[in-house]
RNA sequence: GGGCGAUUAGCUCAGUUGGUUAGAGUGCUUGCUUGACAUGCAAGAGGUCACUGGUUCGAUUCCAGUAUCGCCCA
């Protein structure tokens, strides 16, 4: 070995070391500039958009999995030879952002109105851009190949001009309007949200039956509520017109208890005879069907609430208390007048803020509202025609439903981080809708004009994500070239929150599907199951994953975790399988290096004419392996592709393929032919793992370019493997397993028979036929070592000699004299255990076999199966008897 | 209440159009300072494929129902 050659590759004992590796590949990669998507004419585009972050996060294992997985299909698609595009960025997170800010506000002894609306953004944009900056650099740090120097935020000022212009658009069109209906109301966050962003929990709740007098008498109605502080908004009580029990009050008037309102009695067949008493209070403020039936019945609306969620003067004396202190005391005053009949348990679902998860409130507000059937039609056809695929399809049927039941959808949020509605209104009463304040008003010309208070919920910017990130609505070349991306990787949480309107806004805005494939992947929970957040205190950080194990490490383990559209479960050590394996590959590389010497290979050529069986079948089944690979990947089966890959790397090219090019001796050279063999596999593995673990192949690959002078300078463009036929060999392949049996049974003799490791034995194999014994004739020197032979005889009419254990495999027994280490009554049990279940195994085929329906139905391949495997077992049982019966002679 | 998904080794998961002795990793047991790797090597134990029916010559696989868990919608 030369000297020059021991400074590159250490012959002690490295562990692989990733923390110093990864930071300096990574400055390397993005100094160089190689994850730039350039408009080229010349190679196909292929380009992805990030799934914003939102920038009140810090990265948790979710984002780690679901950046992986774009990475993963960006970098084999960049090797593959396409132009590569991976579009970073953040999300401003209207509600969740100024929440932070607001929380620390209130502890500095302020608030946001005293602030004012313009020190106040400025103090939140200042902090979303910090976390924005610091959430990119952990991506970088997990490795992802964005092209950085295109990092878009939903609130920078090109794509805040795409919401204008959207909502302009929208407006023209009359898909925007106006409306005074019931929102979902949050009184923590204080504002309107969407019926998308509310989320149902299940939660122990009471129903409550309040008693109503008839007015001019003494009867009573018996209401059931689960919400008895609404009934302050009461403006009538209603039964089903079919409810013969309570068909005579209808058109009386019941006095409201404690604020003693009167409200009418009304029929409305929304009214479910069978829920509590049949007759309901009709709250029309508070409660969307309420609401509707107040339409119908021309009912008063009165509002009891505050934005905060304290009741208002409407509530009478309640004034001014929280609405669950209000509850309390209007029960316990019920309960002293007599009003409250009884109170049952009742289990509900409650809607909660999905920022906050405090209830929310139905409350009548003038809101903007999106009409979205127009938009929902070509969405759902794209579906429907094939040109939106999800991956695993059965996410169809959820993303059909929504669009098939689709509601309009409320866009105004009382925030004032986001983009403000571009509504504008004059002191005469007019609306003008407008990029820009108006100076005058076009109708009356006067400039007393205010601009509506508040902003776009964040979805209305981040649904036109794919192309306002691309210059839309300019003429950017970069939209022409990149646009429509290929596909969108994310979770199911946001199927219609995001990637459903996603669609819509492709078709409305652009004329064209954003993406046609969408894969959405499972959901991160912890080692008992539960969602991983960070309220509940249970995520994995994966900067510190990271930390121990390095990124490479962090997520083959992830990917190879994940089980295809399923939820994966992960604790720690989790990540103990990829750090292994990364190590495994780096110690591979490490022992290939050390053995090279002063030869010199080409890497892109095998000399074919020298190879023998083990080389023939690596080749054979790297083959496989690549066009495996191929299929996973374009099938959205990382998590396979990954196992694959790892079973290759481990099991076939570790354990077996370079365990049999090892020379007899640790003296000897390995032999070159094998040796050249072993560089072009390691080479192609690399490339293979690069998309899943980059940084520790681009380390490999770096060191092996000083063996090679035609080697590449990165693993970032591939090239990909390419998929061939020329060494795959079934026969081959099979020869081979032949030998990977003898030397399985002599291990295994090996081990139970307490040989010592260190001691070499003998091995007389009998054969059956002769091919078989030429085979292991001609290769016996790349088995020797693996099964620590000494002499070996091969021979169909050999004799089993004295004191031996033996072995039965298909077509051979094995024998291995142990002369002084056997022990009978050991092998005598290790034999019958064999024979019990080779037994077993026989009468189940025979039985198969002597079943007459078998033979008529079954098909001819299979039957023929079934006889060789007969043949062989009824063979095996023979010896292994003659074996045994040997065994008790002694 | 409606829809979707899951249930396979102690744990996390594979299992291609029905025919395998039901696999992998991890954990467990045993033995190894083996010359790339103890983040390793070798051997071994471990499963009524949730349950009940049905279709079939044959079901982990297809169908129906039940149970449990999870998610979505109302």
């Amino acid at each position: 070995m030369n000297t020059k050659t021991k400074k590159r590759v250490n012959s002690k004992a490295e562990p692989y070391d990733p923390k110093a590796v990864e930071s300096r590949l990574l400055g390397s990669w993005l100094e160089a500039g190689y994850f730039k998507g350039e408009i080229n004419k010349d190679k196909e585009p292929y380009s992805i958009v990030i799934p914003p972050p939102n920038v009140t996060d810090i990265l948790h294992l979710g984002h780690a999995l679901n950046n992986t997985i774009q990475d993963i299909l960006i970098r084999q698609k960049r090797m593959s030879g396409f132009e590569a595009e991976w579009l970073p960025g953040a999300d401003h997170a209207g509600i969740a952002t100024q929440v932070v800010v607001e929380k620390q506000l209130k502890k500095e002894g302020t608030t946001r109105r005293e602030l004012g609306r313009e020190k106040f953004l400025e103090r939140t944009r200042i902090l979303a851009y910090k976390n924005k900056d610091y959430i990119l650099d952990q991506l970088k740090k997990i490795g992802c190949s964005c092209d950085w120097e295109r990092t878009r935020f939903t609130i920078d000022e090109s794509l805040s001009r795409a919401v204008l212009k959207v909502f302009i658009h929208l407006y023209e069109k009359g898909l925007i309007y106006r409306g005074h209906r019931i929102v979902n109301w949050c009184p923590s966050c204080q504002t309107s949200l969407s019926d998308d962003e509310v989320e149902h929990e299940e939660k122990q709740g009471s129903l409550w039956y309040i008693k109503y007098k008839l007015k001019g008498s003494d009867q009573f109605l018996t209401v059931a509520t689960t919400r008895p502080e609404t009934m302050l908004g009461d403006t009538a009580l209603a039964v089903n017109p079919k409810d013969t029990k309570y068909k005579r009050y209808v058109g009386k008037t019941a006095i409201l208890p404690i604020l003693e309102r009167e409200l009418p009695i009304i029929a409305d067949s929304y009214v479910d005879p069978e829920f509590g008493t049949g007759v309901v209070k009709i709250t029309p403020a508070h409660d969307p069907n309420d609401f509707e039936i107040g339409k119908r019945h021309d009912l008063e609306e009165v509002n009891i609430l505050n934005n905060d969620g304290t009741l208002n003067a409407n509530a009478g004396k309640f004034k001014g208390l929280d609405r669950y202190d209000a509850r309390k005391q209007l029960v316990k005053e019920l309960e002293k007048k007599g009003y409250l009949e009884k109170i049952d348990k009742y289990d509900l679902a409650v809607g909660t803020c999905y920022r906050c998860h405090q209830e929310i409130e139905p409350y009548l507000s003038d809101q903007w509202f999106v009409r979205m059937a127009p938009l929902a039609k070509p969405a759902t056809e794209a579906l429907k025609k094939g040109d939106l695929r999800f991956h695993p399809d059965y996410w169809s049927k959820t993303y059909l439903h929504w669009m098939e039941n689709i509601k309009d959808w409320c866009i105004s949020r009382q925030l004032w981080w986001g983009h403000r509605i571009p509504v504008y209104y004059c002191e005469c009463g007019e609306t003008i809708v407008a990029e820009k304040n108006p100076e005058k008003c076009p109708k009356c010309g006067g400039a007393d004009i205010t601009q509506d208070e508040d902003v776009l919920d964040t979805w209305f910017s981040s649904w036109l994500w794919p192309f306002s990130t691309m210059g839309w609505p300019e003429k950017d070349p970069l939209l022409d070239y990149f646009y429509p991306t290929r596909v969108l990787v994310t979770a199911s949480e946001i199927i219609f929150l995001w990637v459903a309107r996603m669609v819509m806004a492709g078709y409305e805005f652009v004329g064209k599907i954003p993406f046609n494939d969408v894969y959405i992947h499972g959901t991160v929970r912890d080692a008992n199951g539960i969602k991983m957040s960070k309220s509940l205190g249970n995520g994995i950080d994966p900067l510190e994953i990271i930390d121990q194990h390095g990124a490479d490490a962090l997520r083959i383990s992830l990917v190879l975790a994940t089980p295809d559209g399923q939820d994966p479960w992960m604790s720690k050590n989790t990540f103990e399988v990829g750090r292994n394996f990364v190590n495994k590959l780096y110690q591979a590389a490490r022992f290939v290096m050390l053995r090279i010497g002063d030869t010199r290979f080409d890497i892109n050529t095998i000399p074919e004419n020298d190879l023998i069986l083990v080389d023939k079948w690596i080749l054979s089944r790297l083959e496989r392996t690549i066009e495996a690979t191929n299929r996973s990947i374009e099938e959205f089966k990382l998590s396979a592709a990954a196992k694959n890959l790892y079973s290759f790397t481990w099991n076939d090219f570790c354990s077996w393929y370079i365990e049999l090019i090892k020379p007899d001796k640790p003296d000897q050279p390995i032999r070159e032919t094998s040796l050249n063999v072993a560089f072009y596999v390691l080479d192609k593995i690399l490339k293979l793992l690069h998309p899943f673990i980059p940084f520790v192949t681009e380390e490999i690959n770096l060191k092996l370019r000083e063996y090679f002078s035609a080697k590449e300078d990165t693993l970032t463009f591939g090239p990909w493997p390419e998929q061939t036929s020329k060494f795959k060999d079934d026969s081959l392949e099979a020869s081979f397993e032949t030998i990977q049996s003898v030397v399985n049974a002599v291990r295994s003799i090996r081990a139970e028979m307490n040989v010592p490791p260190g001691k070499r034995s003998d091995l007389h194999v009998r054969v059956t036929d002769e091919a078989m014994g030429k085979l292991l004739e001609k290769y016996q020197d790349y088995f020797r070592s693996l099964a620590k032979i000494n002499n070996l005889i091969i021979g169909s009419d050999i004799k089993k000699p004295g004191l031996s254990a033996s072995a039965v495999i298909s077509g051979a027994e094995i024998f291995v004299p142990l002369e002084g280490l056997i022990n009978i009554d050991d092998e005598k049990k290790r034999l019958e255990k064999e024979l019990a279940n080779l037994k077993a195994q026989l009468e189940r085929i025979s039985k198969k076999l002597a079943n007459p329906d078998f033979l008529k139905n079954a098909p001819t391949d299979i039957i023929n199966r079934e006889k060789n495997k007969k043949a062989d077992i009824e063979e095996r049982v023979e010896k292994l008897n003659t074996n045994l019966e040997q065994l008790l002679g002694w």
